[in-house]
DNA sequence: ATGGGTCCT
DNA sequence: AGGACCC
C-alpha cells in the first residue's frame, strides 16, 4: 500500500532535473508547437516522398529537428519525445488470479475455462503445449490432467484488475485501463524523480536485446528521450514490484514515447519481464510485426479495407501512397495509419475512471424476422434478475435499476 | 468465440 | 444507435 519504497528511492529537491520544460509563456508555447508541426509535417512528407522511390527513411532525431527550426527562436526548446508512457500487460491474468485464490494450483498445469472454450492457462500448462485459447476437448487431449478453473464469474477478476490499476494510480493519476490486464501510465510527469546516476544503466531489456544495444547506445537523439526512457524502465520495474507486493501478481511492462511502441514492446520478453523501446527504433519494432493487422488500432474492418487495396504487411502500409488510402478512407484516417505504420502514435493516455456503463447481455438464435421483443416474456426475467445483481455488486448503494432495461 | 468495455459519429 | 476498436 501506499508509495513508501517509491519516496524513499526519490532524489533530493536540488538534484533533480526539470524534465518537461514548462513554458512560462503560452503564446510562445503555442507557436513552437505550430512550428513543430510544420517541420514534422515536412519530414514525414520527405519520409513518403523517400518511400515512393524505394528508399528507407531514415530517422531523424531531434538535434536535426532543432536546427530546422533554427530560423525561429522557438527552436531553442529541444523536447520532442516528451512523453514516457508504460503499458502494463498482466501474465496470463484470470490463471494468475486464480492461482493467488489458491496457491496449491500454482504447481500445476491450469486452464480457465468459459463455456466450451479455454480462455487461458498458466504458464505451467504452456509450457506443456497448451495454447493460449483452445477448445476445452483439444486441450484435455494434449494434457488429460488439466486442472480447470471455471472463469465465468469475473468478479474476482475486476476486483484483482481494480487494485493493480490502483498501485499504478498510487505514482500518477494517468492511467489509463483497457480490458481488465492491461494499463497504460502515462509517467512523463513524475519520470524526472528517475534522472541519475543512480539510475543510468537500463533496467530490464531493451528492445531487440543484444549485448551491444547496451552498450553501444550512444544518444542519436539528443532531445532527453534517451534519459526519460532509461528512468521510465526504473519506474516500471518499481511500479511492477508494488503490484506484485501488493497484489502478488506478476506483469509485463513496455515503456516507450508513445503508446502503440509500449504497448508493441510490453509482450516482448514473457513473462515477468519488461522492455524499453527508443523512438529511433521505431522502425525495427514496426518491421517485427509482418501484418499490419497486428498493429492497435487497425482492426478486422479495417484491415479487410486494406486487404482490398492490397496491402496487408506493416511494409505495404508504408509504403502505400497517401492517395491510394483516401480512395477508401478519409484523409485523417488515412494519415494516421501510415503514421500506425511507422510507428508514430500521438494518441493520449486517457484517465480512466468510473466504469461508464455495467451492462448484460444474452446471446440467444434468431428464430425468425422478429420486429419487437416482449420483454414481459419469460425469456427476459432470468437476464433482467441477473443484471440487478449485477448492479447491486458494483454499485453498492447508488443508482437504482431504472433505465437500465434498454433492450434493442 | 464470447461477453464486456470505450470512444467516435 | 451503430460501428469501430480493445481484451
Amino acid at each position: 500500500m501506499g508509495t513508501k519504497a517509491f519516496n524513499s528511492k526519490v532524489l533530493k529537491e536540488e538534484s533533480r532535473p526539470s524534465i518537461v520544460q514548462r513554458m512560462e509563456n503560452q503564446e510562445r508555447q503555442k507557436k513552437f508547437e505550430q512550428k513543430q508541426k510544420e517541420v514534422e509535417k515536412e519530414i514525414r512528407q520527405e519520409q513518403r516522398e523517400a518511400l515512393k522511390q524505394g528508399i528507407r527513411p531514415k530517422f531523424v532525431t531531434n538535434k536535426e529537428k532543432s536546427l530546422r527550426m533554427a530560423e525561429d527562436e522557438w527552436a531553442l526548446i529541444p523536447d520532442q519525445h516528451q512523453r514516457t508512457i508504460v503499458h502494463i500487460d498482466v501474465d496470463c491474468f484470470y490463471a494468475q488470479v486464480e492461482m493467488v485464490r489458491d496457491p496449491s494450483l500454482r504447481d500445476k498445469p491450469l486452464g480457465i475455462k468459459q463455456k466450451n472454450l479455454m480462455v487461458t492457462s498458466n504458464y505451467v500448462a504452456r509450457s506443456m503445449g497448451v495454447k493460449k485459447s483452445m477448445w476445452i476437448k483439444d486441450a484435455v487431449k494434449i494434457l488429460p490432467n488439466l486442472v480447470f478453473v471455471d472463469g465465468s464469474d469475473l468478479t474476482h477478476y475486476r476486483q484483482f484488475s481494480t487494485e493493480i490499476s490502483a498501485v499504478a494510480q498510487s505514482f500518477t493519476p494517468n492511467v489509463e485501463r483497457l480490458g481488465l490486464d492491461e494499463n497504460y501510465v502515462d509517467i512523463t510527469d513524475i519520470v524526472g524523480d528517475y534522472i541519475s546516476p543512480e539510475y543510468s544503466a537500463i533496467e530490464g531489456h531493451v528492445f531487440g536485446d543484444k549485448e551491444e544495444d547496451r552498450k553501444v547506445l550512444g544518444d542519436p537523439c539528443g532531445c532527453g528521450c534517451l534519459q526519460r526512457l532509461t528512468a521510465g524502465s526504473h519506474l516500471a520495474k518499481k511500479i511492477r514490484q508494488q503490484i506484485l507486493e501488493t497484489t502478488g501478481i506478476t506483469c509485463c511492462a513496455g515503456v516507450a514515447h508513445n503508446k502503440l511502441l509500449a504497448k508493441l514492446v510490453s509482450g516482448y520478453y514473457k513473462p515477468n519481464q519488461q522492455t524499453v523501446v527508443f523512438p529511433w527504433q521505431a522502425h525495427d519494432v514496426m518491421e517485427s510485426l509482418k501484418q499490419a493487422r497486428s498493429i492497435p488500432g487497425i482492426g478486422s474492418t479495417t484491415f479487410k479495407i486494406l486487404e482490398d487495396l492490397n496491402i496487408s504487411t506493416v511494409q505495404e502500409l508504408q509504403n502505400a501512397s497517401l492517395s491510394t488510402l483516401h480512395t477508401r478512407f478519409d484523409e485523417e484516417t488515412s494519415k494516421r495509419l501510415k503514421d500506425l505504420s511507422y510507428g508514430i502514435d500521438e494518441g493520449l493516455v486517457r484517465k480512466s475512471g468510473k466504469p461508464q456503463s455495467i451492462g448484460l447481455e444474452d446471446a440467444f438464435k434468431k428464430t425468425s424476422k422478429q420486429k419487437s421483443w416482449d420483454l414481459t416474456s419469460q425469456t427476459h426475467q432470468p437476464a433482467k434478475g441477473r443484471l440487478k445483481q449485477k448492479v447491486k455488486e458494483r454499485k453498492p448503494q447508488r443508482l437504482k435499476p431504472k433505465a437500465l432495461l434498454n433492450l434493442m
